[in-house]
DNA sequence: TTCCGACAGTGGGGTCGCAAT
DNA sequence: ATTGCGACCCCACTATCGGAA
């Protein structure tokens, strides 16, 4: 019913009549499951354990909260013997289930639900159902962090219920995004910038989003998707207690940087603050560099503009802890701070407008990041079919390099984005033409094919032959212009973007 | 009527921890 | 010891809907 429509009114009058019908205790769970959510989060179960289910029952006779009740038993299994186990569960609660929910059950384990209706479209549901408004739904949903328990306040306390919904010290918000923009002009009209309208210029470091909680002295960090890291991280902690704060909300970023400042490769930063126990006898440290706050001694911030927030950051954060920051409505000046940042060796910056409020959860237009970006000439080596709304089309781009010292091609990743519905047409028929081999997912084409790719940097990579791969590539256009023999070899990528050590 | 912001979809590379092999 | 899997870090881009202009 709700994958059935694109429409997106349509999809929420079907869910919210879902919401209405459900049991007042189950209709958090409702909620998760239709948005494509487990409220446990995660129980272990992947594509891996469901490539087999069993037979369906005739007959539906499966209760939301019995379906709950073995998710949670499933998440709790542990040991030797776990995953023998965990398929055991799944195929029991499978087996409970008619044909069609079985299939709803294996997408919504599987992450694949894809029945467009994610937290936007379910916030208007929700909104829909208790006779609310949205805006008051979205609020309660960012600072709450999932959409489950508002559900069921919205449901039984209406508007009323939402309101209890508060910036908690120590428990995690969504954290505000970034929209993007290919040039520093491009950022600037977006926001509106100009000598009459001032925006503030930030690095943007590549490494972790961290949201840093201070309760009485207490100090949690948070990543993006509200996780609790702050054991692994002791030196963040350290850094962070020693404020003249009592009770705070920062958002900033973690970065493992060099003796001379400049930053290690972003795989770095990504294994320090994965490891949970001390293997190392001297992990690298991570620096902190904080850009807003959201709650200052009593007072929340979210509402507050930009420049205000950033005014109580500076009053009882010292410069070293913060992101460098200018502001500016001059884009000449703007660039220049771009420059340096990239100079130093970070990802860009991020453009603020000084008038907007914290804006969580949603990519909104009051922050806008602009990054240098790449370009190689290189070679389709094979392509892989895609999924969903891709079906029946090639999709997913093998790409390589020359390499001048074998005449053949290094392949240096993939990538199916920056394809338009009409290249995606044309890129089916023609690699039908070029293929040489074909299997379940991938069709090998003879190397003819150049393809303009843009991406951010090159990476250590363990999995492919060159030992580099291309960071975030994207399609640029077709070059018919060239033949295979012109496109760049692997030496020249290496010189484009050097990896760092 | 056209324009544009918000949203969902389609996957990319990498690391770690754990259980199975 | 190595491999497979699940969970999370980072992420770009296009199509579409529906309200704003």
């Amino acid at each position: 019913m709700v994958a059935g429509t694109s429409g997106r009114k349509a999809k929420v009058t079907a869910l919210a009549g879902c919401l209405r019908a459900a049991e007042p205790e189950e209709a958090a769970t409702v909620v998760a499951y239709l948005s494509g959510e487990l409220p446990q989060r995660q129980i272990g179960v992947g594509y891996a354990a469901l490539r087999e289910p069993p037979p369906p029952a005739a007959e539906p006779s499966l209760t939301v909260p019995e379906v709950d009740a073995a998710f949670t038993e499933i998440g709790a299994v542990s040991g030797a013997g776990s995953v023998a186990r965990r398929r055991e569960l799944v195929a029991a609660v499978l087996g409970r289930a008619t044909r069609p929910e079985q299939d709803f059950l294996v997408r919504l384990l599987a992450g694949e639900l894809r029945q467009g209706a994610l937290d936007g479209v379910m916030a208007e549901a929700i909104a829909a159902a208790a006779d609310v408004p949205a805006a008051a739904v979205r609020r309660a949903v960012m600072l709450r962090g999932a959409l489950g328990p508002v559900a069921t306040a919205a449901l039984a306390e209406g508007a009323r219920g939402l309101d209890a919904f508060t910036l908690e010290v120590g428990r995690p918000i969504k954290p505000m995004l970034a929209a993007a923009a290919p040039s520093m002009d491009e950022a600037f009209a977006k926001l509106g910038a100009g000598p009459e309208t001032e925006v503030a210029v930030e690095w943007k470091l590549d490494g972790i989003r961290a949201q840093v909680h201070v309760s009485g002295g207490e100090v949690r960090v948070f990543t993006r998707t509200l996780d609790d890291i702050t054991v692994r991280l002791p030196e963040v902690v350290e850094a962070v207690r020693g404020l003249p704060v009592r009770d705070a909300v920062f958002d900033g970023e973690l970065i493992a940087l060099r003796p001379d400042g400049r930053p290690h490769p972003f795989q770095v930063t990504s294994a320090r603050t994965a490891t949970r126990t001390t293997k190392t006898a001297e992990p690298v440290p991570l620096s902190v560099f904080l850009f807003d706050v959201l709650h200052l001694d009593g007072a929340d911030l979210l509402d507050a503009p930009g420049a205000e927030r950033d005014a109580a950051l500076a009053g009882v954060v010292p410069a070293e802890l913060r992101m460098p920051r200018v502001v500016t409505g001059d884009a000449a000046r703007a660039k220049e701070v771009f420059d340096e940042s990239v100079a130093r060796g970070h990802e860009g910056v991020v453009v603020k407008s000084l008038d907007t409020p914290y804006t969580a959860g949603r990519r909104g237009a009051g922050w806008v990041k602009v990054k240098p970006r790449h370009t190689l000439d290189l070679v389709v080596l094979a392509v892989e079919w895609g999924h969903g709304r891709r079906r029946g089309l090639l999709s997913n781009l093998h790409l390589g390099a020359r390499d001048p010292e074998t005449g053949g091609f290094v392949m240096l990743g993939k990538t199916f984005k920056g394809l338009t519905d009409e290249l995606l047409a044309w890129q089916t028929r023609r690699f039908r033409e070029l293929a040489v081999r074909e299997d379940e997912w991938t069709v090998h084409v003879r190397p003819e094919l150049v393809v303009e790719i843009a991406f951010d940097g090159v990476q250590h990579s363990p999995r492919y032959p060159g030992g580099i791969a291309l960071r975030f590539a994207r399609v640029l256009r077709y070059r018919p212009d060239k033949s295979a023999a012109e496109a760049d070899t692997i030496d020249t990528v290496r010189a484009v973007a050097p990896v760092l050590d």
